[in-house]
DNA sequence: CCCTGATTCGC
DNA sequence: GCGAATCAGG
C-alpha cells in the first residue's frame, strides 16, 4: 500500500480526531502503526493541538559495539511483518473516527454479555455453594444476583490453583484471549 | 504485559 | 519518502 492522496486524506482526519497510530492503521489498512506515526512525522502533524509541554526525548540508542557472533546470518533484514493482514472489507472509510470508536465498544459489549450469559445456562459439576462453603478448591464462579438470597457459586472442584473449575475458567479467561486475538 | 508516540536509519 | 526496529514512557 502506497500513501495515495486518499490515504493521506484519511490519516490526516483520523489523526485530528484523535484516534491513535495503531488505530488508525486499522482503518487504513495495510499499514502499521509505525508507518502511520513516520508518515505523521512527516506530514509534521505531531502535535496534534493539544497542550504539549514538549515532553522531551533527546535520547540516542548509540548503536554500540557490534557482537561480533561469528558465524552469524549475513543479513538478517528480514521483517517477519505481514502487516496486510488485517482490513477486512469496509463499507465506507471515508466516514471513520467516531465511528470506528463506537464500534470498537459494541463489540466490547457483545463480548460482556456473552460472558455473563452463558453460565446461567451450562451447569458443570456445580454444587451451588454459598460464599462460607467456598475452599481453596471450589470454583468461584458466581451464580444468580449478589443481592439476592439465592446467590451462589459454582463450587466444582476447581483443582490446585486457580479460583475457577476447568469448565468456568473458560468462560473467564476465553473472551479476553478472544477479543486480543481481533485486535 | 498491554499500550502510546518518538526517533533512527537502512532501504 | 518509507517503515521496521528500537526507545522511552503510561
Amino acid at each position: 500500500m502506497s500513501w495515495t492522496d486518499e490515504r493521506v486524506e484519511s490519516l490526516k482526519k483520523l489523526w485530528a480526531e484523535g484516534l491513535s497510530a495503531s488505530q488508525i492503521a486499522a482503518q487504513l489498512g495495510g499499514v502499521s502503526r509505525n508507518a502511520v506515526i513516520g508518515k505523521v512525522h512527516r506530514l509534521k502533524l505531531s502535535s496534534r493541538g493539544r497542550t504539549n509541554a514538549a515532553p522531551a526525548r533527546p535520547k540516542k540508542p548509540a548503536p554500540a559495539a557490534a557482537p561480533a557472533p561469528s558465524a552469524a546470518a549475513p543479513a538478517a533484514r528480514h521483517k517477519p511483518r505481514p502487516a496486510a493482514a488485517a482490513a477486512p472489507s469496509r463499507p465506507m472509510m471515508t466516514t471513520v473516527g467516531a465511528t470506528a470508536l463506537k464500534v470498537q465498544f459494541e463489540e466490547e459489549e457483545a463480548v460482556f454479555h456473552h460472558y455473563r450469559a452463558v453460565p446461567s445456562n451450562v451447569v458443570p459439576i456445580a454444587r451451588n455453594l454459598k460464599l462460607v462453603e467456598l475452599s481453596e478448591r471450589t470454583c468461584k464462579w458466581p451464580n444468580g444476583d449478589p443481592l439476592s438470597d439465592d446467590f451462589s457459586f459454582c463450587g466444582a472442584d476447581s483443582g490446585e490453583s486457580g479460583p475457577y473449575c476447568g469448565f468456568h475458567s473458560k468462560l473467564a479467561y476465553q473472551p479476553a484471549a478472544e477479543r486480543r486475538r481481533v485486535r
